[in-house]
DNA sequence: CCCTGATTCGC
DNA sequence: GCGAATCAGG
């Protein structure tokens, strides 16, 4: 893997914008968080335009995507579980340098992964996610008969589903 | 434990 | 020029 000036263009792009060394190291990819750290000294380009307090977003943005569900939240789930899936199959139409403010930010696939992305249809105004995935993400509070159920569940067999 | 950038130095 | 190893932390 070398820098190119493809290669380059995006670390310089990803860095200045306040992404942190191994996230860029992990969208370029065969790359380690070390080799971007070098290749940054050597551009020259330590000084970022984003400052450190305002760099969350670009962070939860590029983590996305839950590694493993608790017994808390994915109870709820299985019973979209359908739904849910169908949701997480419709494909990625953006990586982190297309998203605009309009775009929707339901992540999809692994963020460790080259083709990670996130949804990027036309999202609702006010909120994260394009319609379709908003309805994958909401759902009503559940009644307290319901949580005592499902925390009788062993936790194991659920996760299976999930992880 | 997870993570951050900075520096050094053999390659 | 490159980046693993290390340092110094959060």
């Amino acid at each position: 893997m070398d820098w190119n000036e493809e290669r380059t263009a995006t670390l310089r792009k990803l860095w200045l914008e306040g992404m942190s060394a191994s996230q860029v190291a992990r969208q370029l990819g065969g790359v380690s968080r070390s080799a971007v750290i070098g290749k940054v000294h050597r551009l020259g380009i330590t000084v970022r335009e984003v400052p450190t307090r305002q760099r969350s977003a670009v962070r939860t943005a590029v983590r996305a995507q839950p590694r493993t569900r608790t017994i808390r939240d994915t109870a709820p789930v299985q019973r979209s579980a359908l739904r849910l899936v169908e949701v997480a199959e419709m494909a990625p139409t953006a990586n982190i340098l297309g998203l605009e403010i309009h775009s929707c930010r339901w992540p999809i696939g692994n963020p460790d992964s080259h083709d990670f992305g996130f949804c990027g249809r036309e999202k609702t105004a006010r909120g994260s996610y394009c319609d379709e995935h908003a309805r994958g993400a909401f759902r009503k509070l559940a009644s307290p008969s319901e949580v005592k159920a499902w925390a009788r569940q062993p936790a194991a067999h659920i996760e299976r589903h999930t992880a």
